[in-house]
DNA sequence: TCCAATAAGGTAAACGTTTACGTTCATGCT
DNA sequence: AGCATGAACGTAAACGTTTACCTTATTGGA
């Protein structure tokens, strides 16, 4: 197989003890014969054995991250932020794709542990009684991403989805709408469902607008045809409608789908904001504007946070990232 | 700390190897003492330490994959198709991002090398010589996804890119035009490059269609600005085209964007199909006509035949996948 | 009755590192 | 000269498993 600590040493006539040290850049042992050692690994082609050095040091070195979905631009790019993140700090990633299901989830989550890895990121999903019971069992550091928990105190990454709705309807507001719609996704859910929903109300409270039940409509979940959907059953129960508010940019992009099949003119007739700022937001027409989550960064961080708590062993804050809104085509002031 | 196999040994009065067996399904033990045993385990939560197993049965149960970029779901598709096939073999997957950069990716495969893990899925880049020679020396089992190895003989899957784009053109020519134009991504690129713009051609030589320098436009890249600038220059130096094969369908949607500031209307005017089947290729407007790369599938057969090849150490042979024409609604006939 | 075979279980080495502790030797100081 | 000190190593235990090999008791057959 592969070379071992104890071929270097027997080649370079010194101890795996002499070895160690100079692969750990500790002291005890002269220059020359670091040289020497030096050269025989790079003879050999001794590559360290990350696995024997997990067993005793306790450090994998490895994280891991669990998803719901992974085909969505959405959560990719949360990853990609961790990966950068873990890249730096030397560390790599497991990905783990839950698919909403509790029982996957605690398989993964046993995986994870019996893999010994430092530390896991759980991303876009509620975090359940049960997930938390068993982390806190194996006693495995824990960062939330994209998501909260109201029960637990975890630290976790997101923006503030209360006032990044609010924020969007305060701008459609601003551009002199006032018969405004929304297409919500799942209200049930706490992290991404209710929190923009009544965001979304608060502002047209704060201005001041009417709202009925008829402003929004609620939809399953947060995709493509929930947005065609969506836009269908708005105009037949809010037909004044001028603009929307989507909660995500796929029902944004369904919605303009929808529109432009009902031959509704995207902005002249109608404007729509999403939310997101995925990659498909700038590729549509028209081009969407929406409210900008930084997912990259987002993920950064958390990885970040993460690795900060396992050298300190300190818990870290919870970080709010600021979300931003991303100006294209698809709002038009009324006037 | 957690528990070991020892605790739980003692706390059942039998001997760790006793306690191994049970855990590993073995005989050598009563009944009434692995009931015993499995209580002892589950009363202390003990987990079998993975790094400890890794190290005596060089199996990690781990397999890394290497990845150009991530923010696309053509790769998180394929991501998806691998993690559920590992998560199927017990496996976990260890993702990296090269970003095309060599350095980036031999300290990847250095990194994942130390891991020990199992095997290593080479996705949608150019295995670099020194990969290669990296790879042999480290004897790393490996598997070529969505790309191929000219030099090298290693397995790979993947769909023939010369033969999807003949069929792409061929079907536009079916639809009866004659006028047909190409926005190529890199053609120095000798996978998703090179074949698709010479099996774009043969087609058209096939149908005894002239064809010239002006036919076909080179971009860097596949992504949505390249179509925007892709049509224009093509629109200039080919005005009478009636169709159009885009080599990705990020380009093809960069083109449809393009082709509605300009005010020419898809399908009517321009037909266009795509390359991949995206997941945006369905949310477009119109709904983009193009052809499938069964992505999560080839995925999902690439670690099939990695967790076969650590199986049996043979060596299995290439698959090339079956590509589709998905029918929406860019292309239409002209009479 | 005795022996071989089998079931049930234990002992200890091995996997490839890190590291606490011990040893040797040269050096400098008094 | 004698001694403390520090540099430069070596030895061996430890991490948590698996497994080859050994031991003991039981059983069935001749």
């Amino acid at each position: 197989m592969s070379y071992t600590i104890k071929d270097v040493a027997k080649k370079a006539n010194v101890s795996i003890a002499t070895v160690s040290r100079i692969l750990n850049a500790q002291s005890g042992y002269s220059e020359k014969t670091k040289i020497r050692v030096l050269q025989v690994i790079e003879e050999l082609g001794y590559q360290p054995n990350a696995i024997a050095r997990g067993l005793i040091n306790k450090r994998t070195h490895t994280i891991g991250v669990l998803f719901p979905k992974l085909s969505s631009s959405l959560v990719t790019d949360l990853l990609d932020g961790i990966e950068k993140a873990a890249g730096i700090s030397g560390s790599s990633v497991i990905v783990c794709h839950t698919e909403y299901n509790g029982e996957k989830t605690l398989k993964y989550l046993q995986l994870l542990s019996e893999k010994r890895v430092d530390g896991i990121i759980f991303a876009s999903e509620v975090l359940r009684e049960e997930y938390y019971q068993f982390l806190k069992k194996s006693n495995i550091p824990i960062i939330l991403l994209s998501t909260e928990s109201p029960s637990f105190s975890i630290p976790h990454v997101k923006v503030n989805d209360f006032h990044a709705a609010y924020s969007a309807a305060s701008y459609l507001i601003e551009k002199g709408h006032k018969n405004i719609g929304m297409i919500s996704g799942n209200k049930e859910d706490m992290i991404a469902g209710k929190p923009r929903i009544e965001g979304f109300q608060k502002a047209l409270a704060d201005a001041h607008i009417p709202l009925s039940e008829e402003n929004v409509v609620y939809k399953k979940g947060f995709s493509f045809p929930d947005g065609v959907e969506g836009l269908k059953e708005l105009l037949k129960q809010f037909p004044s409608v001028t603009a929307l508010f989507a909660a995500s940019d796929e029902i944004a992009i369904g919605a303009l789908s929808a529109a432009y099949h009902l031959g509704i003119k995207v902005p002249d007739e109608l404007s729509i904001i999403g939310y997101d700022n995925l990659n498909i937001a700038s590729m549509s027409i028209p081009p969407l504007t929406t409210v900008s989550q930084p997912l990259k960064e987002m993920g950064e961080t958390a990885a970040g946070m993460l690795f900060k708590l396992l050298e300190t062993g300190k818990a870290p804050n919870s970080i709010l990232m600021p979300h931003q809104i991303i100006e294209r085509f698809s709002v038009k002031e009324r006037i």
